[in-house]
Parts: structure tokens; sequence; C-alpha cells
DNA sequence: CTTTTAGTCTATTAAATCGATAGATAATAG
DNA sequence: CTATTATCTATCGATTTAATAGACTAAAAG
């Protein structure tokens, strides 16, 4: 499950790629147009500024802004940093793994073969998705959802 | 990431599916053979039952059993039962649906699109996976590891 | 060089969830 | 009836989550 935190803090990178080129953007209109407490929203960009996925600025003009082109950004990236690893349980995580303390034979463990699928699929869907690739694809959807309407009148 | 009741109802349930056919297992073998801590076990060993996926007997030559044949219980079903729906958000959840309170307009909502590929992706592993198929995975997987001893003798 | 602007840091809190435990109760076999 | 074994209800402490508060720092403007 994605925690709150995650969503916000994807909500306000799509907002920053949206825009992307155009100067830095306030916490507090980000926060205001995407609904979320402005408090928590500053730790959140935060974060996601220590882990070199955002930059900023202070100061009259100042405000966040993308690190790096969205077409360079990824899902996966974003989720780890603020949710932590994608792997359903720590000894098939490929960027935190951690031993099972009581499993005897890791290597023959069912429940371990299985998660191991899971996280490679779903590593597979997040890291080859980009912000820039989020964005056509939601941009698609409207038009398609306009285009129903429109032939409908 | 998967709970540790989770984790310990899976483990549980490959126990089970292991001697299937050879009559109830009770809860405090199951708690010793796997290291579950007894009292936990029982909560979760009910919840299964509740589900539909364990079937129970008390009293002396009582114990706990699988309700269907191993090759007729996904990885899935019980996972849904004991960490609830495997969708990273509820509003691409397939069992329990729920709409975002406030996302204005969810066809086009960039990350509900994205984590709906992510949640078909684990359904499909999951719901496609039976106790039976984990059991013979993990088989194979000992085999392997104990070919390789004897090789290198 | 002072004021304003806007991000940064540290701490705290309330509520929810998680992992685990305790003890009483109900059903079954012999 | 008695021993056995699952079932139910309640509770507990620890951790995590979501959110808030307030002081601090850096940059720009005048």
């Amino acid at each position: 499950m994605l925690s709150r935190k995650a969503k916000y803090g994807l909500q306000a990178l799509l907002s920053l790629a949206r825009q992307h080129g155009n100067g830095p953007k306030l916490i507090a209109d980000l926060a205001e147009q995407e609904q979320i407490p402005k408090k928590f929203l500053e730790l959140i960009l935060l974060q996601l500024k220590n882990a070199g996925i955002l930059s900023s600025r202070k100061g009259k003009g100042g405000g966040y802004f993308l690190a790096k082109d969205p077409a360079q950004i990824t899902m996966g990236s974003a989720v780890r940093v603020l949710d932590g690893p994608l792997a359903p349980v720590p000894c098939v995580s490929e960027t935190a793994y951690q031993k099972c303390t009581e499993c005897i034979d890791e290597e023959s463990c069912g429940i371990r073969l299985v998660m191991k699928d899971v996280r490679d699929a779903v590593a597979a869907i997040l890291d080859s998705t980009t912000l820039k690739e989020v964005l056509v694809r939601s941009d698609n959807a409207s038009k398609k959802a306009k285009k129903v309407i429109d032939y409908s009148i």
C-alpha cells in the first residue's frame, strides 16, 4: 500500500513536471493546488531534494523545481525515497536487501521465490515509468474522455 | 510490504499444504515448527478459517487442515485475507474499490494509471500461484541446491 | 544593512496499526 | 464426566503515520 506521504509526493512531482522549465514553484502554491497540508508537504519535498530528485532556491523568486528532466525521473525512484524498498519482503530487495532472521534456507524458501517475482514485476513497471510518461498517459486519458463527450453532443 | 502476520500465515498454509491428506495439525505443533508465537498464530488461522481457506476440528484428534486442495488455494487469496487488498491504492482495487476523496477526475489521474498496472501485475502473479505450485518450486530449488553440493564432492 | 521572502531543521503530538499476550469459553472424543 | 483443542474477547506496548508548531537560515530587494 502506498502511503499518503508517497501519494502527496508523487502529486507534487507530477505538478512540478507539468510546468518544468517555467521556474520554481512555491511550497504554499503546490500545497494549495494539490490540497496537501503545507507543513507535511515541506517535509516531503525536502526528502525528495535530499535524494537528488528536486532542487530548490530560497528567497524571493525561489521555490522548488525538478533537479532533472521529467523523462529522467522514474516513479520507482520517488516511491523508494518516500516509502522505502519496493520489495514485499526485505530478503528479495535489490536496493535494501536484508536476510530473514529465522529463514534457514533462503534459496528454497517458497514465499521468497514468489515474492521475488512480485518485486521484479513491480520494479519493472515503476523503474521504467518516468514522470514524463505519466503526464502523457494522463493527457491521453483526458483527451479520450473529452472526445467521448464531444461525440455525444 | 508483507506484514509479519501474512508471512506467518503463508508459512502455516505451506506447512499444512505439505502434509495435506494426513489429517489435522495442532496449532501448537505448527507454532513450534514454524517458530511463530502460538497465540498470534491462533488468530491468523482463525482468520483463514473464516475466509474459507482452512477448516478445523475441536477436541482430541482435532486441529487445522486445508479446506481445499493445495492446487485450489492461491497466494493472492491468502494475502488478501491477512493483509487486505493487493492494490497500492484503493481506487484501483478490484476486490475493495474505494474512490479517492479528493481526486477530481479518476480516469485521467496519472498516479492511478500507473498503480493500476502495478496492481494488475501483482494480482496476475499471486492469483495464479497456488500453494501446490509454491511447494513444487521450493522443492525444485532445494534439489538444485543439493545437486550443486553433490557435484562438488 | 535591514526587511521581506521562502526554504530548512528539530521537536512534538494524536491517532492508527502492528505484533503479541492473557484468560475465559465452547465443542468434541473417549 | 474429563481431557483436549479450537474459539472468542480484551488488552497491551511499541512502532509508524500523518500532521503541526516554531525557531532558524539563506537569498534577494530596497
